[in-house]
DNA sequence: GCTCAAATAAAGCCTTGGCTACACTTAAGT
DNA sequence: ACTTAAGTGTAGCCAAGGCTTTATTTGAGC
């Protein structure tokens, strides 16, 4: 194809597209899991008008996200009650829920503001792998402690 | 609904989740857009099938994208000819361009390997808001001439 | 200048994750 | 117990972003 032409292809692995793609992919799972973990711990359970408004869209959205979550084994519901996290799905739920908090930490400690820390976390979070979380993890240990934290 | 009844709704704002997800949804014209630029760069023209190999993706999939890009007036492209930047497109490549290499290296700075940070900045750099951005910028210069970079 | 392969396009399908509109349960009130 | 509102569920639509399959166009080689 173009390999023989002029200009030699870089090669930019397309790897990192298809695993951030992925990651796009669990994202949402992961966030209603948090949700509902947070929702049953505040009220006991976890009603799918409640899901809906947290999450701010509507309540069939909801109940979509839901049946996922049920074909994933991350939750369970009957029909009309409310929904719950099966121990995957809880266990999930706890993953994400800290993860989002050393995001949080970390963005803060270098020097983002508190609110938009949370707002970008959001969005970030679900791609910080485990070996990034570590160093996060690491450099918060570090920060303060030591010189420079913000 | 459930205002008044016992656990009160602690509001977590569901605009958090709105901007994620609106911020998904550009991330993929961002990507295209940065591949394309590269690709006139290295090679003068950006074709469709450079265009897919390089984002792991088949032609057609490729295809469409651009169409996305043409329709949101970021490129243009004749049948069967490359497809190019349009001022607003080229800009938005650099932008994301730029964006890329101060994620990647305020991961590295925090202590996150090389590897990782390449590959975990591809997925987070969609959501580093123009705030957090600069916060990372003024980190970066900080711990350049300071004391605990990694 | 014809043939044929490679590149592009076009069409049609799938899943995800939104939506609206409508149907049905549940449960509360009278 | 009946009525009725609130909560759920179901159906069907849409766009995005993947895919495969099929047609078309280009352009290279003979």
């Amino acid at each position: 194809m173009n390999d023989e032409t002029p200009p030699p292809l870089t090669a930019a692995q397309p790897e990192r597209f298809s695993q951030a793609r992925a990651a796009q992919a669990v994202a949402v799972l992961e966030d209603y899991a948090e949700m509902i973990g947070d929702l049953i711990e505040e009220m006991g359970e976890a009603r799918i008008a409640d899901i809906a408004v947290r999450m701010g869209v509507t309540h069939p959205t909801a109940t979509k996200a839901v049946a996922r979550l049920k074909r994933e084994g991350l939750a369970v519901a009957r029909p009309y009650r409310g929904v719950f996290l099966t121990d995957t799905g809880s266990a999930l739920a706890d993953r994400v829920r800290a993860r989002h908090r050393t995001v949080v930490d970390l963005l803060i400690a270098v020097g983002v503001p508190s609110e938009n820390a949370e707002l970008d976390a959001e969005g970030i979070e679900h791609y910080v792998t485990d070996v990034t979380l570590a160093a996060f993890e690491r450099f918060l240990k570090r920060a303060g402690s030591g010189p420079g934290a913000a």
